[in-house]
DNA sequence: CTGAAAGCGCTTACAG
DNA sequence: CTGAAAGCGCTTACAG
């Protein structure tokens, strides 16, 4: 089916090893055989079996990127910088869903393992569990490994997170600022991340607020949840005057709800958002937000794949500035 | 470095044969032989090489993804949906961001060739251009390819598209309906669906607007151009009282940039999105739009994409209906 | 400058 | 029930 390295060699009355070293830009070869292989090589659109290829020089020239739903968008924009940097060095990019069920991210790490991947990318907190520890020392024990927002502590694993917890206590900060009386914070599912965020909260509350109890809500992902959770979160507390969502969806979600309960932003009730997604300066009001570094962690997660497949060395966990972007929420 | 079947199959004191009938669950192995290489392997944690199996089974099960920016979140979803029911079925997917330049567009479809990929996906209408198709004819003439909300005319590529030119038809009598005087259009980047969406805009203008002439604008991607062109129509056109938005995303920059204008939504202006996104029904005021069915594209793609594989037949072009959903800003 | 041979890790008839 | 051999498409010392 397939044109292969013979089937040339073969027309060109040459050897395969010979047109091998055409297709590969490789010296010793005589400039008319080198110019007769060329010919035929692009008349029958000769492309070389990358798996054979890899099979003998013990490299699959392909990264595996795991992320629990492609459709989130934080992740999209990360996943979006790697691709674009790797692919500009020949690389491609295998990425798969996980989902959040545990036992079937080991299932994805042996799935990613039997394909040789050269490196892997952890996108999100999340994969800071034991469960990915294991099943890398397992089935991944060489590559480098890296968590973008999350670490993990073995050999072979870099971690790159953003400072979410000073920054949160910073947005609490924020709105002691404004005069506000009362600040609660709403997360969607507990991440390591998220749990970072909640510390933050609790560390500003402590600091800014030392007589203000914790008011602190864990709502689902879907729009009717988090909707019925800040609806809650009112009846039980008339006295909230600030909500810091734990993303930006959330946050506007959240601005809906307000809207519809009648309360004024940020003169009744002020919302903060995390993520610094490109909705925050969107949404009307448009959103203060925590801006945990995503893109940088991204880029610098690429760079850093790169410069350890080059053999080179890299921090094994950098934290990244985290910086709030007001606006009219707030 | 890694275990093979052979390192297996010296250990077990069997040949390699054996091994591999064990890794593959197939008969004709002895109990007992059988028990003691599964130990081995589970042991060693043997997992196979799939470039060397698919080498000689000729077949790589990955399948390639072809899109021009993950980050946009229409297309995002389809693909999840894609590498769900894809990685379901043991396929793993290579996704590539291709950009809108064209010539890119062929360098990654030869580096998805290399790969042997089994089938090829195309996210969005623009790949409906004749580079892709001589690409195809050239690189991957046998494997099938589909193209969501697209279609080109070869015989192993099959399209999937959404009936776009009545859908905005539609949205102009909803206008009409409504009792609106002078709607207009404003799009982005020029693509054979954004052309669609145009085209229906034009139909639905002489339909049910004979007198009223065609205001159409077009403008760049980006939050500050999509606000400055609907500056420029209203200032141009200040009796625009409907506008349709060729994406959800760019209404809803609308929406914030009518507000700006002091403009209320609809009673001044009407706006209608498309795509029907989950932002739609967040934004304030929530959105009217036309859903496109890309969720629907999508599922039917990675079906038929599974179909394709499994040898059966497949419909060549699909055109899927589209219908409009009604919330606050009509 | 060129080719024969071995080998990457696997599978599958074919013998026994 | 088991193994030797050939082959998938390629690369790379090693001879010549």
């Amino acid at each position: 089916m397939q044109v292969t390295i013979y089937d040339i060699a073969k027309m060109a009355n040459v050897s395969a090893s010979t047109v091998s070293r055409v297709v590969n830009g490789k010296p010793n070869v005589g400039a008319k055989t080198r110019a007769k292989i060329m010919k035929l090589l692009a008349e029958y659109n000769y492309i070389p079996n990358e798996a054979a290829r890899g099979l003998v020089m013990q490299s699959s020239h392909m990264i595996g990127i795991l992320i629990t739903d492609i459709r989130t968008t934080q992740h999209t924009d990360g996943i979006f910088y790697i691709e674009q940097e790797l692919s500009a060095h020949g690389y491609s990019c295998l990425i798969h869903n996980t989902g959040r069920d545990e036992a079937n991210w080991v299932k994805n790490i042996q799935s990613l393992s039997q394909r040789k991947i050269e490196a892997l990318v952890l996108m999100g907190s999340i994969y800071q569990s034991d469960v990915v520890k294991e099943a890398l020392q397992l089935y991944l024990p060489s590559i480098p490994v890296i968590i973008c927002n999350g670490y993990l502590n073995a050999p072979n694993v870099y971690g790159l997170v953003g400072d979410e917890l000073n920054g949160v206590t910073d947005c609490v900060k924020l709105l002691y600022s404004k005069g506000k009386k009362c600040p609660a914070f709403l997360m969607n599912q507990s991440t390591p991340s998220n749990e970072q965020k909640k510390l933050g909260f609790e560390t500003g509350i402590s600091r800014y607020y030392p007589e203000v109890p914790l008011i602190e809500y864990e709502s689902g992902n879907s729009f009717s949840d988090i909707n019925a959770t800040t609806v809650a979160m009112l009846e039980q507390h008339p006295e909230v005057d600030g909500i810091i969502y734990s993303e930006d969806v959330l946050a506007m979600i959240g601005l809906r709800t307000l809207a519809d309960m009648g309360k004024r932003v940020p003169e009744d009730v002020a919302v903060i958002g995390i993520n610094n997604s490109d909705y925050a300066r969107i949404s009307i009001p448009s959103l203060t937000s925590l801006d945990n570094m995503l893109y940088d962690i991204s880029m610098t997660a690429a760079r850093n794949i790169l410069a350890l497949l080059s053999g080179q060395r890299v921090s094994k966990k950098m934290l990244i500035c985290t910086e709030i972007v007001e606006r009219q929420s707030t």
